[in-house]
Parts: structure tokens; C-alpha cells; sequence
DNA sequence: TCTGGGGTCCTAGGACCC
DNA sequence: TCTGGGGTCCTAGGACCC
């Protein structure tokens, strides 16, 4: 069996933690550059505030005091998150961090009967010590959790663990649950599936293997296969990322060269910091930038472009270096450029990085790495992890978060000594 | 005026091999 | 007129997740 652990709502009961005036009111969380609703609490779920709304469109709402928006604070949220996975990785041998908010608990081994007292016991704790409420979910597969944690989160009868443990259960939660609420099914196959006459997760599941894998291919065929009960969604995966990709959109569009030079430089110097905490290294890097789609009056430009390293690297000065030239590559003047990124990929672990035989640089690459540790050693000593004291010439001057709106951000309570000092 | 960011996996089709 | 058969690898695009 496995549960599935589930914050509720979770930055938004993050920013509560420290915030207790906004318990009970309608509050959202705003992405970057208070753009989008990314988290939403019950109160504002039960306006119709819709996950993904541009804040625009409600801040009318919070003008007149009816709705509370905060910008988002990643470094809080990731550190909660910590908080609650230490509690859950204490309770039980063995936990998968699938997400910030969500976390299967592997039950092998522990008797069926004590589950239920366990699984609150979780709930009670975590709400106790870290100040989170949490939903849990449990079943034979993780598909069938999934729905489980669902129940749990809408009936309050629950008290916060829905358990699927006989096959009764498991027919009666899937006539309730929604096609388009099964995980797996995404927002492209559920009208599909609905045209075709299958409205609930019990439609889907009558329906023979053959004609799930004609639809939905494999991918659908497994989650036809969890929801039967018979588990195939794999373990988590060990190991490195593939890919690791910083983007940002931009406050204003920007259209100056030099401007955006700078901020693709940063975005490039974040992806190589990403990869020396990691302990890996890049063997190429992709430069992406947008114009802003939503601005049909304005000439559209979407273009990417790839370099590759001849020898894997993680220093920014050789990860920036590549950056710049893909960039100069795809670059052209006359587009107002709304968002851009850098993508680093071929990834393989630092100390297995293979010299080529057309490398002559190996000393002046012992040089960079050895750079790169003393400005790790330097920025770490920041207080917030955006801050970067020591920077390359062509990154930007200033804060990382510079030219990101975020007029609703709440205090850095956990990872800022002078916010923590202010708090207590 | 204003519309997020970061990942993974699968499949089809093309390029290439013999 | 008529143009093989079988395999691998890579990539782009599309789907999904949070």
C-alpha cells in the first residue's frame, strides 16, 4: 500500500504560518511577477477563482479587501516544504518526494490494521510542528491514492485520510471521480475521452485494454492499470536531473540588446550554480526567448538555440560563455522580448567528465573550477540565495529578482537573519 | 497596462547503417 | 511500368505532472 501525503493548499498555508489574519479569509499566492493564481485557499476556490486566472482579472477583488494576494516567496515555501518531509521521512521507512507539497509513503511492512491511526497521527503532527494541514490518500496504487487524498480534502467526515482497501471502495471511488480528475489524464485527453462517452474513471476503466492503448497509448494504459489496482507507475527515479532550465518573464519587455545580454548571462550563471550543487556537469546549452504572445498586435519571435560543449562544464564562465553565443546566434533587433531562458542538458555527474582529445585548455579549466568554488564560497554567505555578491562582468548589476514585479511578498521568515530577528 | 516556472516520458518520423 | 527489408539512433513535438 502507499499513502500519499498531500499539503493542502500549500503556499498559501505556508504564507498562513506566519500570517495567522489571513486564516479564513480568501487568499491566492501569485506567480512570478505577480502574474498567474498558483495556490488558492478554500475561501477563494469557493469564489471561482480558477488555478492559472491573471491576477488582473481579480484584483478588483482585492481592492476592495475581499481577497488577499501574495507574491511568491519560493524560499519559504522550500523550506516548509523540508520541514514537513522530515516529519514524514521520521514516521515510516521509506518516503518519494514526488513534488514541494506531496510525498508517497511506502506501508510495506506495517500492519494494514494500525494504518488509519498512523496516517492521523501524520496529519496531526505535521500540523503541530511545522503549521501546514495536510491530506492523505491511501491504497494499492498511487493512481488510487491519488484519488484517495481527493476524497480525504473534500469531506471533512474523513478528518484527513481516505483509505481504498477493498474493492467495493475502489468502485464506488471511481463512478464518483471525474475523468478528467484521474491523474494521467491531462487536459488534452479528458475532452477526448468525454466525446467518447467516458465521464467518470469507472467508464474508463470498462473499457478494454486494446481500445485505451489505440486512444491514450501507454501512457493511458497505465494509469488503466493502477486504477485497477495493479501498479506499474515506477518508482522514483535515483540520480541527477536531465535537464535543468532558469527563465524568468520580464516585468517590461525589453528591447536593448545589452539588456538582454545581461539577463541571459544571469540566467546561465544560476544553471551552472544549479549544476555545481548538484555535483554535475553540462554538455550543452539552449537560449530561448519569447516576445509576448498575448500581444497580437506586436510582431511574434520564438526562437531557441543550442551550443555544444566540447568538454562537459559547470563553471559559469564557460556554461555564461555558451550562453552568449547561442544567444548572438538567435538574437534579432526590433522584437519587444516579454521572457528568455537557458536550458543546460547532457548532463552527466561532475567527476566523471571525459576531456576531449582536441582539449588543450585542461589548465585553464582547472583554473575556472577552482574559481567557481571561491564564488560559491562568497554567495553562499548571502543571506538570500538570489543574492549574488560576486558575479561575472556580463551578468546584471544588483538583485537576481530585479526587473521581476513581486509587489506583494511576504517577509523572508526562515532564510533571512534579519527577517528572523524581526519575527521573533 | 496586466497572462509563471520547472520538470519527465513517449512517439513518430527522419537519417543513417548493412 | 517496375525502385527491398530490416535495424538503430536521434530529435522534435506533444502529452503529462507539480
Amino acid at each position: 500500500m502507499y499513502a500519499l501525503v498531500d499539503c493542502n493548499n500549500f503556499f498559501v498555508s505556508c504564507e498562513r504560518i506566519f500570517r495567522p489574519q489571513l486564516e479564513g479569509k480568501a487568499v491566492v499566492v501569485l506567480s512570478n511577477n505577480d502574474g498567474c493564481v498558483v495556490s488558492r485557499s478554500n475561501e477563494s476556490k469557493a469564489m471561482g477563482i480558477k488555478m492559472g486566472t491573471p491576477f488582473y482579472q481579480i484584483k478588483g477583488y482585492a481592492d476592495k479587501g475581499r481577497l488577499y494576494a501574495c507574491s511568491s516567496n519560493y524560499a519559504l515555501y522550500g523550506d516548509i516544504s523540508n520541514r514537513v518531509m522530515s516529519v514524514l521521512a521520521d514516521a515510516v521507512p521509506k518516503i518519494e518526494i514526488y513534488s514541494i507539497d506531496e510525498a508517497y509513503l511506502h506501508l510495506d511492512g506495517i500492519d494494514p490494521a494500525k494504518v488509519p491511526e498512523l496516517c492521523r497521527d501524520i496529519v496531526a503532527k505535521v500540523r503541530k510542528w511545522v503549521g501546514v494541514p495536510v491530506s492523505i490518500g491511501v491504497a494499492p496504487t498511487k493512481t488510487l491514492a491519488k484519488i484517495a487524498s481527493h476524497f480525504a480534502k473534500k469531506y471533512k467526515g474523513y478528518r484527513g485520510v481516505c483509505m481504498i482497501d477493498s474493492e467495493e471502495k475502489r468502485h464506488k471511488a471511481l463512478s464518483l471521480t471525474d475523468i478528467a480528475d484521474v491523474w494521467g489524464i491531462g487536459r488534452r485527453n479528458a475532452p477526448k475521452l468525454l466525446a467518447m462517452g467516458v465521464n467518470t474513471a469507472l467508464d474508463f476503466v470498462s473499457r478494454p485494454e486494446e481500445w485505451v492503448r489505440k486512444h491514450l497509448h501507454l501512457p493511458g494504459v497505465r494509469t488503466w492499470e493502477e486504477l485497477q489496482g495493479r501498479a506499474c507507475v515506477d518508482e522514483e527515479k535515483e540520480g541527477h536531473r536531465k535537464s535543468i532550465c532558469t527563465s524568468r518573464s520580464f516585468a517590461d519587455m525589453i528591447t536593448d540588446v545589452r539588456e538582454l545580454e545581461l539577463r541571459v548571462s544571469d540566467f546561465a550563471a544560476m544553471c551552472a550554480r544549479k549544476l555545481r550543487e548538484e555535483g554535475t556537469a553540462a554538455g550543452e546549452v539552449t537560449v530561448f526567448m519569447y516576445t509576448n504572445r498575448f500581444r497580437e498586435d506586436l510582431d511574434q519571435y520564438f526562437p531557441s538555440a543550442t551550443v555544444k560543449l566540447g568538454v562537459a562544464a559547470n563553471s559559469a564562465q564557460e556554461i555564461v560563455g555558451a550562453a552568449l553565443k547561442a544567444f548572438r546566434t538567435i538574437y534579432r533587433d526590433g522584437y519587444k522580448y516579454k521572457k528568455a531562458g537557458v536550458i543546460v542538458g547532457g548532463i552527466i555527474e561532475a567527476d566523471a567528465i571525459q576531456s576531449s582529445l582536441f582539449d588543450f585548455d585542461e589548465k585553464l579549466r582547472d583554473k575556472q573550477d577552482k574559481l567557481s568554488k571561491v564564488i560559491d564560497l562568497v554567495n553562499s554567505s548571502a543571506t538570500s540565495s538570489d543574492a549574488s555578491l560576486l558575479r561575472l562582468a556580463t551578468q546584471r548589476p544588483g538583485h537576481y529578482a530585479d526587473g521581476i514585479r513581486c509587489d506583494f511578498r511576504s517577509g523572508l521568515y526562515t532564510t533571512s537573519l534579519d527577517e528572523i530577528i524581526k519575527v521573533h
